[in-house]
DNA sequence: TTGTGGTGT
């Protein structure tokens, strides 16, 4: 087997330029230091003590569950421990997944660094629309949890692994979930097959359980690794507050003038109580008592810009102490070093899905015990620190240990369908990590992934509509309107529709609703408006936006019109993924040549169940339920009397109201013509 | 009168 570790030949300006994972941002990268570079801190991580002990408990139990607080090294080193003992000898290779694509590459360039080999050679990573990974020479291979899913699809055994790690379990995102199901049953059939599993929390036990179940003794064991962040001190509220974000506000100013230097980050719920919460604090500092440091401070959430975003990781100017007031983006996706203090409100914004309306709701929930631990984690990253908890100890232990997955709190029609895809006929029996998908969730997936016509009367995938319907990487209703288009021939606007409703609005959201450039993106957003609705007008962007006369894929263009470059370039990418599904099903792709009703019938022909009808007050009614809908404020048709009263819309989230998203106005006729085994016996279409 | 955070051969 070649030697591929070649201490202190990693390349230059390796450097990761944004700590979005722990593990990859503690050294802020490779360095030739006098003691023996790379390889000398490498030895040097206390992770580097346990490793033959690592390398026993993988030597000896086909499952491993590793606890570690993040910035021990798991990520970085285990694979590399794995490597060196032979784990990855001949052609076996050994898959690393992540929750994010960022992590993914971060990780994957860090290790690349310490190997002293060229990314994408024996270390590499795949993330969608990007592979920098070779087929037989990588050796260790970094990639999302949903992309080495979608792997399962091509090779159901995932055959050329020997260790498959899964890291960050613990946030029990719904791929996760799945690839955790798919590899127990794997291991079924491939028993030298090592399953590594990671998790920052003492929720270990949970994962141990589920692959020891009806499997001989010894089958899983738990490892806990040695971290190297500093001890938190933690101190509860003595009664809980009315107002959290007011508390938040006393917490911080109380940081800011007792405690010793360290900066502050303040866990808060959403954009709005972020504002509220610094321009409190900005008017307390008008009368900051002479001689105290001034309070630098920043919000962060996901709304920003990246430019915006990593304003953060500056430091403070000298004399100042920074103040991040942040959503839970700095839970997990965003690591900011140099945080002494932490104060966390409790709570977390959640969207949980409601199997019998269909709508989502964007709902304030107490966090978990492990959610809490992990927050209070960020202050000790760089120093000993001290996290305030806004709630009473009582409140704490109350809480729930872990987050619940996200596969028991949304929309499961697309997961179904995947998991049908892989040969898993009774879903209601998927040996799912406790607890299990709620019945209903799932009896509702069912039932709409029927109607959409994608399976039939016994559940069975339909040929061939439910089998694209499962491989294309867009949810079913809009995997449904992409085969339609041959139908309504307009596959040529379907296809950049469908990108631009894959990518978060291309309108970039102003910071202050009433300031001027909140103005100013209202003035650019009308010149792109559709009277048919936002699909069309998202249609409009995109067209503008390649158009080599007009927007030329700039980042410049956009800017002036107030766009989004990474969210209009990534749709561009997506359209020509989707491009190559419907040529590889030979499906023709046409324009509709400006026929705007086409594309109209053919979004209704996915979005039938989401149709509503506007009252006389202006707001619509919704024909499933008769529930009372409001057109988002984001939609082009906020505050508008479109031609018709009827309209289809991609998503309802309720926040105050119930909100629906991405509308475009149609015709009460085309709803029983487009749709006829879902409204047949509906003989009047409007409301009571 | 508004957007927790992720992801996809």
């Amino acid at each position: 087997m070649a030697q591929f570790w070649k201490p202190g030949t990693a390349r230059p300006g390796s450097t990761l330029d944004r700590a979005t994972e722990s593990e990859a941002v503690i050294q802020a990268g490779p360095s030739r230091d006098q003691s023996g570079g790379i390889q000398g801190q490498r030895s040097r991580l206390p992770i580097a003590k346990q490793r033959d002990a690592i390398l026993h408990m993988v030597e000896e139990y086909p499952v491993v569950v590793v606890v570690g607080q993040t910035g021990c090294g798991k990520t970085t080193q285990i694979p590399q421990y794995l490597f060196e003992s032979g784990w990855a000898s001949g052609a076996r290779q050994i898959a690393v997944t992540q929750p994010r694509r960022i992590s993914a590459v971060s990780v994957a360039s860090r290790v690349a660094a310490e190997a002293g080999c060229v990314l994408g050679d024996e270390v590499g990573y795949t993330i969608r629309f990007e592979d920098l990974s070779h087929p037989t020479r990588t050796r260790i291979r970094y990639c999302t949890d949903g992309m080495l899913f979608r792997e399962c699809m091509r090779d159901p055994l995932l055959s050329r692994y020997s260790v498959v790690m899964v890291d960050e379990a613990h946030e029990r995102g719904a791929y996760t979930d799945m690839l955790l199901g798919l590899l127990k049953k794997i291991r079924k059939k491939r028993p030298e097959l090592r399953i590594i599993i990671s998790s920052a929390t003492i929720d270990a036990q949970a994962f141990v359980s589920f692959f020891a179940a009806d499997s001989p003794e010894g089958e899983a064991a738990i490892i806990s690794l040695e971290g190297r962040a500093f001890p938190v001190e933690v101190a509860y509220a003595a009664n809980a507050p009315s107002d959290y974000v007011e508390a938040a506000v006393d917490a911080i100013w109380s940081v800011h003038l007792r405690e010793p230097q360290g900066d502050i980050l303040a866990f808060l719920t959403g954009r709005e109580e972020i504002d509220r919460c610094l321009q409190a604090l900005a008017d307390r500092q008008i009368n900051m008592p002479t001689g105290s440091l001034p309070l630098l401070l920043q919000p962060l959430h996901a709304g920003l810009t990246p430019e915006e975003q990593s304003a953060i990781f500056e430091p403070a100017p000298r004399g100042h102490r920074k103040c991040v007031v942040a959503t839970n983006i700095a839970e997990a996706s965003v690591t900011i070093d140099g945080i002494r203090y932490v104060i966390d409100c409790g709570f977390v914004k959640v969207r949980l899905f409601n199997p019998s309306t269909g709508m989502d709701i964007l709902a304030v929930v107490p966090t978990s015990k492990a959610s809490s631990t992990q927050r209070a984690g960020r202050a000790g990253r760089t120093a000993p620190g001290k996290c305030f908890r806004l709630y009473t100890e009582a409140a704490f232990q109350r809480l729930p240990a872990t987050t619940p997955p996200e596969l028991s709190r949304s929309d499961m029609s697309m997961q179904v369908l995947q998991l049908k895809a892989l040969g898993i006929d009774n879903l209601a029996k998927f040996d799912y990590l406790p607890p299990a998908p709620p019945s209903d969730l799932l009896a509702q997936a069912l039932e709409f992934l029927a109607s959409l016509g994608a399976l039939d009367d016994y559940g069975r995938l339909t040929k061939p509509l439910g089998e694209q319907m499962a491989e294309m990487p867009v949810d079913p209703m809009m995997a449904k309107i992409l085969l339609e288009s041959v139908t309504f021939k307009c596959g040529h606007e379907i296809l950049s529709i469908a990108a631009m409703t894959s990518v978060s609005t291309p309108f970039l959201i102003p910071d202050e609703g009433k300031s001027k450039a909140g103005a100013e993106g209202e003035l650019e957003r009308r010149k792109f408006t559709a009277e048919e609705g936002d699909h069309l007008t998202l249609l409009n962007v995109y067209n503008a936006f390649i158009n080599p006369r007009v927007g030329r894929q700039s980042a410049r263009w956009c800017a002036q019109h107030r766009l989004n470059f990474r969210a209009l370039s990534r749709a561009i990418s997506i359209r020509g993924q989707l491009e190559k599904y419907m040529r590889r099903f030979s499906l023709p792709i046409v324009s509709c040549e400006g026929d705007a009703v086409r594309l109209r019938k053919c979004l209704t022909s996915g979005y039938f169940k989401n149709a509503a009808k506007m009252s006389f007050d202006g707001s619509y009614r919704s024909v499933r339920e008769n529930a009372e809908l409001y057109v988002h404020p984001s939609s082009v048709l906020f505050n508008r009397s479109p031609s018709t009263k009827w309209v289809i819309f991609h998503e309802v989230v309720e926040t105050q109201k119930r909100f629906m998203r991405d509308l475009t106005v149609i015709e009460e006729e085309w709803l029983p013509e487009l749709a006829p085994h879902f409204y047949e016996r509906r003989t009047k279409l409007s409301g009571p």
